[in-house]
DNA sequence: CCAGTCCTTACGGGAAACCGTAATTTAAAT
DNA sequence: ATTTAAATTACGGTTTCCCGTAAGGACTGG
């Protein structure tokens, strides 16, 4: 098991509860910090003094502060982190559940569990231990969809070019008639709402309101 | 009537339109720019020559290309002119008609007159040049309610936290709920949607997705 | 050639949204 | 206090959306 671990997050009260998890498993030695930055400095010194930490366990957005940092994010802190050294184990621990921001992290950053704080939290966090402890990957169940290849779906330009059109006011019916004058297909109006539902599913959307408020935010479109 | 007039637009085949019209109303001496900045220089030039332009017709939207620009857009532009020359007429011609940006135009940086493009462009341009020459203001029919001051709404609490209610994939009937819970007034579904038919009106979007697509590009929510 | 699967389309019932109107309450004015 | 106006709520009819089911096509692998 993990003897030493690092835990960022930037409201202690939550790293209290980790640190009772880490506890629970027999961790004691555990330090934690409330700046991405800290983690940073806090890990390569470790490293320096020969003592370095075997577990990294983050959240992802940090408040930010009149504090300056390099670092404002646990994305970049962890994808900075996994550049340097690839078999460094790290938890998330995020409110975050947006399939394409877990997928990310995992496929590309290449982090070992995504957890999701909320109901079953901490004991996710346990299990997530246990299981980067034995080289395995963990996922929130909440979330455990974002690596179902069912749903690789990367957004593609039809995707882009439908949810342009949402945003645009346009019913699905007009939507549809315009896709069958532009050739585009499927252009059926039972296709279109096919293809909404699972862009709502993926980005985790109540409703066709909610997924243009997401994907704006994502910038997609 | 005016007898020197500089255009501005980036398309000059809209520069032509423009053209033909002043052509009508009497205007010969009419010089054309397709950047905001080159616009600016002129107008400065040709006062220091004292041979002053005596109105300004310009677009809001420029395409960026490779030429670094000072003024990016017909906004920035006109704020500037205005600021310099307080009885410069000025008439902005384009396809913006979103009110809440034509009411900034009319009411904060005082332009003599909001022609729309599209349909009737023309002909209301012709008459907006005319209106202007006598000293009136000119708004084309579509965005003639700007200034209303029953739409004087600006946007307070209460519409943002309807907007962000509805960005969150709320259904009204939740909202409303949500609103008696927390003595927030008006609460009723009938209100709400009263409420959000105002919002649309005003920011001239077809339905509820629209309205959150363009919020959200506003950076409102 | 034929399963089998996936994709597209069609259809229908129920829910929610949309929109006009009218009733009711609240606030304002005199 | 009475009248007006405005805001809020209630209600009903129509449209659109939502979602499940199922039929028809296209493609794949055997």
């Amino acid at each position: 098991m993990f003897k030493k671990v690092l835990i960022s997050d930037d409201y202690s009260s939550i790293n209290q509860g980790v640190l009772a998890v880490l506890d629970q498993v027999g961790i004691t030695k555990v330090k934690q910090v409330q700046y991405c930055d800290d983690a940073y400095l806090e890990i390569k010194s470790a490293i320096k003094k020969e003592a370095p930490y075997d577990l990294f366990i983050t959240d992802l957005n940090f408040k930010t502060d009149h504090r300056k940092q390099k670092y404002s994010s646990g994305e970049e802190l962890t994808a900075q982190l996994r550049k340097e050294y690839p078999d460094f184990p790290i938890i998330v621990y995020s409110v975050e559940d947006r399939l394409q921001k877990v997928r990310y992290l995992i496929n590309s950053i290449k982090v070992n569990a995504f957890v999701c704080k909320g109901r079953d939290g901490l004991k996710d966090l346990s299990n997530a231990i246990i299981a980067v402890d034995q080289e395995n990957m963990f996922l929130s169940a909440h979330v455990e969809q974002a690596l179902n290849p069912r749903n690789h779906l990367e957004i593609n330009d039809y995707d882009i070019e439908l949810l342009s059109l949402l945003a645009s006011g346009q019913s699905k019916e007009a939507i549809s008639k315009q896709f069958k004058d532009h050739g585009i297909s499927p252009s059926s109006l039972s296709s279109i709402e096919k293809k909404q539902a699972k862009l709502q599913l993926q980005f985790r959307a109540n409703n066709a309101i909610h997924l243009i408020g997401i994907v704006k935010d994502l910038g997609l479109i």
